[in-house]
RNA sequence: GGGCGAUUAGCUCAGUGGUUAGAGCGCUCGCUUCACACGCGAGAGGUCCAAGGUUCAAGUCCUUGAUCGCCCACCA
């Protein structure tokens, strides 16, 4: 049956048709009863509502290829795919659709709006989960989890109510982070410091009852709408005379006290400061110390509240304008000096956020944050790359208490009631029908909801059934890996670190592989908002899903960040389409296989032809084919290696110079006259040994490239009920076919080869004409692996005949290449370029002086022949022997090149 | 203000103290060779940011500096 496949590789139809069918077979179904070590992973979940960005792209390369891998080894893997509800994010599109079609949110109220979220969900929340079926993830879509699900919201009030019996959750009035975009507060991992210039404004504050005054230095004039004081250092001997005297607030006209702070730095701005502990976290601490009044003069949206007076309404920054106008007028403003300093921005929407008093939910972190210090200290946790671990620890041992609540009506509402009548709080697990105190049935459940991280905090168990002791949490948890960028490591796994231990007692994971973040060509985090991220879909489409994960793992070397090329992915594409044509050279030569009638197709799909090889004629293995699967186990023992250590670019390296350099370039180049011998068991065995080798390699090649790999092997004859390659077995590493010499008398055969091509480029040979060769070999062993690949050697290097022949070459007659093995002569009539071979010769002369003055020169050093290894010594040695030799010669090509143009000049 | 990372071929990047520092792209030359021009063959191209130091031996380890980037940080 003649296999008729297009020449050059699509990817768009395939792919689609395996991915539908992967899914539809639900081939990656886990079952906790099937055999192998355990391999399981859990998403990093991705916003429900979103859509597949670049990095989650990386991640999700790195760990299907992690994924396919383990599964192919024969563990028992479970790839648990899953989406977050995020919180904010959702939230403000749904807020955005609705204001597009004129309607406020507010006016929805939340019952109706949290429907219309959930309404938008089901639309869109679709898209990323399709588009990671697109890329053929296999993951086990049985198990898809989604945060703000029944089952997961269980174990989020499973967690927060256990907290709050613990003593860990509070409910407190402090500064928090204020996005008035959002309209809620936000964590200070939320926030994003960005330099921005700004100004200092200087401002007088008349002092009560004499005609001096005490100028303050602010970056937010606005705010003195809400000073309840002016401090000053306690030994600051500018001020100690003014300390406990009043001031007359300018524009508010109230009074207020100086107070003295051990806060306030003496160096900056006058060493007076101006006090607004509803909006400034040192002015709160401070107000708190000196029982100060706060004066929130700022709403929910940062417009001014009523206690601003005049200026109520006015947006911040309006106000700040006015502000500053009036003072002026009122000549109480001393100076503006440019001033450069942070601003908190919100890292969701930008918006400059404002520090500001409110009463929120905490939890207390540092109980929970030893633990799990401890975890990762005894390696109970493996944070890899290693020098994530200082980080990780630096930000724990100075973890501050964490602002859970959020004034959002998309997530899990906390578990709390407030009573009409006793004020006091019922937390509880379900709605309780009357205040835990007074017994009241007054009661109204806290408004606020938690932030996305503290569900995803729980992720790695909630996902499996906790806090039921299920099948798949027995199985699974702890899982084996967690796979995701760095730039979360606060965000989410130091938060799963430390919840895992506390409600399972267990880490949640064993190991973190912390990838690098991918960036534009400018170095920047790909965003999608700022119009400077690559839709991966889009690539996907054009280059082909296969060639984009590889181009991902062929660049996700550890430490640096990705910078992501179109030129890089084009290459890869070229790859999949090499192998592409591999295949179409395999099958063509199946056909003949079968036309040719010795055996049918369907013998080469039996076991031991795969296991076998490679085969033997006559009890003999050709050399080829010693050295193919030499160098596959080898390959194969280096990918392992090299997944093992989550060196994926390493990993892609090995097979696309593998699969390109030795099965491409040389097996098939090689094999071809023996596919058509007429000599037929000599024929039938390269055949096994040719389908073997492929076959392999498609195997090798399928955590990288799964599509691909999937169309063509099933192409091949295979077992009787064989459904997926991503179910066969990844290679073996073989040690016991890693054959040495093999390997040796290959890269002899292929030097000689090379060097006869080099000389046939150089002397601009017609590629038809083939000239007679001649060859000196400096060992028996030389001259018998010649003679044994002699056709071979002939053929490839396109060369008539090749006859061994004693020296000296005259070089005069024509070129010369040479190794320590063999000098190779190739006679020409056109004449040969001298002054190019000439220079040539100068050249490489030179080279060679260089480097074997340098090895002389450490050879007669005694304290190195002394303290060096001594294979580096006799490595040295020999190495400069071989280097003598070789300049030995070239001097004297050179000398008899000089004196025949000499003479004929 | 602290901390981290990077600097290697024209470009994008690998490189595990040891014998001639590699890849892909690009470049030059030659090829419609019956798997593949998304290809084949042959080449050119590198004071490994700088200066010191450790070592028998440094692209690799240490120190300092330069340039670029990132993270953390409540000086108004």
């Amino acid at each position: 049956m003649p296999r008729e496949i297009p020449k050059a590789y699509e990817p768009q139809q395939i792919e689609q048709r395996w991915a539908k069918r992967w899914a539809e077979e639900k081939l990656f179904r886990a079952d906790v009863n099937a055999p192998g070590p355990v391999f399981s992973i859990v998403i990093p979940p991705p916003n429900v509502t979103g859509s597949l960005h670049i990095g989650h792209m990386l991640d999700h390369t790195e760990i299907d290829i992690l994924t396919r891998w383990r599964r192919m080894q024969g563990y028992n893997t479970l790839y648990l795919p899953g989406t977050d509800h995020a919180g904010i994010s959702t939230q403000r599109v749904v807020v955005r659709q609705l204001a597009a079609q004129g309607i406020n949110y507010r006016d929805l109220g939340r019952e109706a709006f949290e429907a219309k979220v959930w309404e938008w969900k089901k639309e869109s929340g679709g898209t990323i989960t399709s588009q990671m079926l697109q890329l053929g993830e296999s993951c086990d879509w049985t198990r898809e989890r989604f945060t703000l699900s029944p089952e997961l919201s269980r174990a989020v009030t499973e967690v927060f109510v256990r907290l709050y019996e613990d003593g860990l959750i509070y409910r407190g009035h402090y500064i928090v982070n204020w996005c008035p975009q959002c309209r809620t507060a936000i964590s200070d991992l939320e926030t994003v410091h960005e330099e921005r210039q700004g100004h200092l404004w200087h401002i007088r504050y008349p002092i009560v009852g004499t005609n001096e005054h005490v100028v303050v230095a602010t970056t937010r004039p606005e705010t003195m709408l809400g000073d309840t004081a002016v401090a000053v250092h306690p030994s600051d001997v500018r001020y100690q005379h003014l300390i406990g005297k009043m001031v007359l607030l300018p524009l508010v006209n109230r009074e207020i006290p100086i107070v003295d702070d051990f806060v306030v730095d003496r160096e900056f701005g006058t060493g007076a400061v101006k006090v607004t502990p509803s909006h400034d976290p040192n002015d709160f601490e401070i107000g708190r110390r000196h029982n100060l009044p706060e004066i929130d003069v700022m709403t929910d949206d940062a417009k001014m509240s009523a206690a601003a007076g005049p200026y109520a309404g006015l947006d911040r920054f309006e106000a700040r304008k006015r502000v500053v106008a009036d003072l002026e007028a009122a000549g109480l403003l001393e100076k503006i000096a440019d001033h450069t300093h942070a601003v908190g921005t919100c890292d969701r929407c930008g918006t400059i956020i404002e520090p500001r008093a409110s009463t929120q939910w905490f939890v207390k972190m540092k109980p929970l944050a030893e633990p799990a210090i401890a975890a990762v200290e005894r390696g109970d946790v493996e944070l890899l790359p290693d020098n994530r671990r200082a980080e990780y620890f630096e930000w724990m041992r100075n973890i501050r208490d964490w602002c859970i609540s959020r004034q959002l009506w998309w997530g899990h509402r906390i578990p709390a009631w407030h009573c009409g009548d006793c004020k006091k709080i019922t937390v509880s697990r379900k709605t309780p029908a009357s205040c835990a105190k007074c017994g009241s049935v007054k009661l109204t459940q806290d408004p606020d909801v938690l932030e996305t991280w503290f569900s995803s905090a729980l992720w790695p168990f909630s996902t499996m059934g906790w806090p039921d002791d299920t099948p798949d949490y027995r199985k699974y948890y702890p899982t084996t890996l967690l796979v995701t960028a760095y730039d979360i490591l606060f965000f989410w796994v130091a938060r799963m670190i430390m919840m895992g231990l506390k409600f399972t007692g267990q880490v949640p994971f064993r190991q973190v592989w912390m990838h690098s973040i991918v960036r534009n060509a400018e170095g920047q985090k790909m965003s999608k908002s700022k119009g400077t991220g690559i839709d991966p879909v889009e690539f996907n489409e054009k280059f082909g899903t296969d060639a984009m994960r590889f181009t991902l793992a062929s660049m996700a070397a550890p430490g640096t960040d990705i910078v992501l090329s179109e030129e890089r992915i084009l290459s890869y594409r070229a790859f999949a389409n090499k192998i592409w044509n591999a295949a179409r050279f395999v099958f063509m030569n199946l056909d003949k296989y079968e036309t040719a009638g010795g055996e049918t197709l369907e013998a080469l799909a039996a076991p031991e032809v795969r296991s076998a090889a490679p085969h033997a004629v006559n009890g003999q293995v050709a050399l080829v084919d010693r050295w193919i699967f030499s160098r596959l186990a080898r390959a194969t023992a280096q990918v392992n290696d090299a997944l093992e250590h989550f060196r994926f670019h390493e990993a892609a390296h090995v097979v696309y110079h593998f699969f390109w350099g030795d099965f491409c370039d040389w097996y098939i180049e090689w094999v071809k006259p023996e596919l058509t011998s007429a000599d037929r068991p000599k024929a039938a065995a390269t055949w096994k040994n040719l389908f073997a080798a492929f076959e392999s390699a498609l195997r090798l090649l399928h955590p990288f490239m799964p599509f691909l790999t999937e169309e063509l092997w099933h192409q091949l004859p295979q077992p009787e009920g064989a459904r997926s390659i991503a179910l066969d077995r990844f290679p073996e590493p073989h040690a016991e076919r890693i054959d040495a010499a093999a390997e040796e008398q290959i890269v002899l055969v292929q030097e000689i080869i090379t060097a006869a091509r080099n000389i046939r480029a150089e002397m601009k040979a017609d590629q038809k004409a083939k000239l007679p060769a001649q060859i000196a070999a400096a060992s028996t062993q030389v001259q018998s692996t010649i003679e044994g690949s002699l056709d071979t050697i002939l053929r490839l290097a396109n060369i008539s005949s090749l006859s061994f022949a004693a020296l000296p070459f005259d070089s005069t007659k024509g070129n010369i290449r040479s190794t320590k093995d063999f000098e190779l002569f190739i006679a020409f009539e056109a004449g040969l370029d001298i002054p190019a071979e000439v220079a040539r010769l100068r050249k490489e002369l030179e080279r060679l002086a260089k480097d074997i003055a340098s090895k002389q020169q450490r050879l007669e050093d005694q304290t190195f022949r002394s303290r060096a290894p001594e294979h580096i010594v006799q490595g040295l040695e020999t190495t400069l022997a071989e280097r003598q030799a070789e300049f030995a010669k070239l001097s004297e090509r050179l000398a008899q090149l000089e004196k025949n143009s000499g003479a004929s000049a």
